[in-house]
DNA sequence: TAAAATATGACAAATTCATGACAATGATTT
DNA sequence: AAATCATTGTCATGAATTTGTCATATTTTA
């Protein structure tokens, strides 16, 4: 699942240089071009990130900021505001305000590619590229392969973006009904006990290096992807 | 063929100076003083990048831009613009207009080939045309020769891109839809499963030197050329 | 031991992919 | 100009894999 990222930007010529930016790092691009029409669009899909211009006609990107902010469905909404001037003081109302990051303009690309990168790795790690390696299970999303061990271990899709998040956010209990949102998706209708069914099959694939021991059951409250055996305290 | 890089810049010894620059690092340099003395090359040859001078008699290098990303025919070519020192104004205006990247003067050779090559590789990573070779598959772009294990493998135009993508971003799983972005080109509009169809038409063809397996399906996510068997990793 | 929670095996439905056929297109040759 | 050939995109079909659910163990907890 690619991360979206809703680029809020009044200028055509500067929109459709970040979509094309974003499309081109791999991820997927929405559009707004005021601050009301992005608000629609919040309706239909969250998106993972939001690029935020600071100067907007109608509402402008500070106020609409502080209202995603103070919104509890948008409050965790990671925001990168896009700033015109290398103006102290935007900065510091920026921040204020509960952006995440800024980005002045004019930017390099590579600058802000590396900026989105960070503050998905801060919020949605398993939407980043990064390879993880953990106890000698190594899972790498940009060939979509892991192993164990250096031995190959195949996966379907499901187990492999179970395993991800897993991965990324191990050492952690997730419920099924996270472990749903996170890995099914937000408007998917499935059994909570499916859960434990894929839990299965990516421990059987995971018994082909001995490393099936790092899904741990924790009994009333769901799973854990833990290094750390569940035999001894840490 | 390795990659044409057209300068336009009308101070003699700055243009002197960015073509041995560009030849050093591999790429091969076309010239111009004027916009309008671009524009009749591009008649001859499309570049795969432009440097493009703020400051330009007659034609403004930012109007010469605008004007190139508004033309259906060179709308893709990426423009590095080169502009005068900490000139925020013109590096915004730049951008908006469309160009990918900025160098300020004076620039450093390294800074320049840094940007280069990012540009070229983020536009097309298989434009660096050297030969390429994997497990007894050649692949050499100047010649548009595929032979496996020293013998002629004959490919269609679609295949060879395709086989040629693939081999320049090799391990790397891609989705169709980026298959269809990156080989078949931006803004064309072919189904899906049209990419499903060239696989095995490009198949087929490495079935003559028994390569075929190098075409790997990633199921749920896309097509991958690894020279890994998808049985055991390395 | 009973109750609750989880593990497991089986299975049918759904999804995804491979493949062959075919028509449209454009280039080349006759 | 007509005919031939190569290339390309789309579709229909069948094969293969994946997936969600259920019924039935098994384990854990009180």
């Amino acid at each position: 699942m690619t991360a979206n990222i809703l680029v809020v930007e009044d200028e055509p010529a500067i929109q459709e240089l970040l979509a094309l930016n974003i499309k081109q790092a791999g991820y997927n691009a929405l559009r707004s071009l005021s601050a009301e029409h992005a608000q629609q669009l919040l309706r239909e899909t969250l998106p993972d990130l939001i690029l935020l211009d600071w100067m907007l006609p109608g509402m402008s990107g500070i106020e609409y900021a502080r209202r995603l902010k103070s919104d509890n469905l948008t409050k965790s909404i990671p925001i990168i505001m896009l700033t015109a001037r290398g103006d102290e003081y935007d900065k510091v109302r920026g921040l204020e305000v509960g952006a995440d990051d800024y980005v002045t303009k004019p930017f390099s690309p590579r600058e802000l590619n590396a900026r989105i990168k960070a503050v998905l790795r801060r919020r949605a790690p398993q939407m980043t590229d990064d390879p993880i390696e953990i106890s000698g299970l190594s899972l790498d999303p940009t060939t979509h392969r892991v192993t164990g061990n250096n031995v190959n271990i195949p996966l379907g899709p499901t187990e492999f973006r179970l395993l991800h998040f897993f991965m990324s956010n191990a050492e952690r209990v997730h419920s099924r009904t996270q472990l749903l949102d996170k890995v099914w998706g937000d408007r998917v209708f499935v059994e909570d006990r499916t859960v434990d069914v894929h839990i299965r099959r990516l421990r059987n694939a995971l018994m082909a290096s001995n490393h099936q021991d790092l899904i741990q059951t924790v009994r009333g409250s769901g799973y854990r992807f833990s290094a750390q055996s569940s035999e001894q305290a840490g």
